[in-house]
DNA sequence: CGGTGTGAAGCGCTTCACAGCG
DNA sequence: CGCTGTGAAGCGCTTCACACCG
């Protein structure tokens, strides 16, 4: 909104875009902890930066991937710049012909490297994008090094101390519910 | 668990795999219609087809992707195979390099053959990975051939026609979601 | 006992609705 | 008026708790 040149925004313009009602907006930013006025509604830029004070982090926060296949790749080009405090510093691979190299920017290091680098770099936060057989075991290793979030694209459901913070990202769940309602949606019109 | 030889299983059992519990999933098996013996718990095979007869496609459904970079690739690679009546039959990209030819398997599209792809095939799900400032416009173009599902990667809401089912999958969300509490993970063990 | 199925209660997020204000 | 902030109500999903059963 800010590159459109919006100064000001109310509740239901947000409400709008993020697809919820306006009491929803309002409830959250009451969270948030940022006043707007009655008169202007919220100003773009000091909302920004209230979100972001209470939602980015406050330095750099570097981020591992573990599997440098296909998806792995993607996932480095796809998240590259586009957070500039989240940034992926170190992919992990245990094909040696990667190893060594730089994808899309980002060193390639050995899986037997990855207790060494992860320290050595203060990561506290990894991309999991192996096959779904060697998931949980590469979660175990990351967590036994002091990780406390992953991102899971595997399709398994892993199994960790708890504290830990698993976001599954699930293409084959997501693309099943989709096709799901999309037939129902066609019956639906054959209905009619 | 088929495959590890489990012949029947306790809603307890599913609740730990699934990190839900045990009531959760007797209610979800309630819905599905699918009843167990206390002496049995359910039987694998049977619960797994009752399952499959509410949730999975009764025939081949048609998914289409648009967008064939980097993380287009991933995904149709990602997805081969992975569930038998749910197939990327077909992919579009607007790039002449890419068109006419095959990417893991599948066919590439210019995007001017959109509908008559989409209609032959009897297409009704789509999946959008292009670029964030495109992503709307393709999927006003796939809405208007008929697609009722998307998945979009984009990360941007799309606006579409109410009706339409969207599930995003939006990396840098979940990126920023499992590094925020990481970090809260991590100051804790500090303050201990 | 240790399971299932399920009515009823619990709980937390969402929405209502309205005072307050320029 | 029209918008914000927010107490209170609403609403659904989740959990409890228990009858029933081998």
């Amino acid at each position: 909104m800010l590159s459109e040149g919006a100064v000001n925004v109310y509740s239901h313009q947000l409400a709008a875009r993020a697809r919820v009602t306006s009491a929803q907006v309002r409830r959250d930013l009451m969270t948030v902890g940022y006043e707007g006025s009655p008169q202007r509604g919220y100003v773009v830029e000091d909302l920004l930066e209230a979100i972001g004070k209470r939602l980015d982090p406050p330095a750099l926060q570097p981020v591992a991937l573990v599997g440098v296949g296909n998806l792995g790749r993607a996932v480095l080009a796809f998240l590259r710049g586009r957070r500039p405090r989240l940034a992926i510093t170190a992919a992990f691979d245990r094909d040696p012909v990667l190893v060594g190299g730089i994808v899309h920017g980002c060193r390639v290091y050995a899986m037997r490297d990855l207790p060494a680098v992860v320290s050595r770099e203060g990561i506290n936060v990894a991309i999991i994008a192996v096959p779904a057989s060697e998931a949980q075991a590469v979660a175990m290793e990351l967590v036994s090094t002091g990780i406390k979030g992953l991102i899971n694209f595997a399709p398994v459901r892993l199994m960790v101390a708890k504290g830990i913070v698993v976001e599954d990202i699930d293409m084959t769940t997501a693309l099943e519910k989709v096709a799901y309602f999309a037939r129902q949606a066609v019956e639906e019109q054959v209905r009619k």
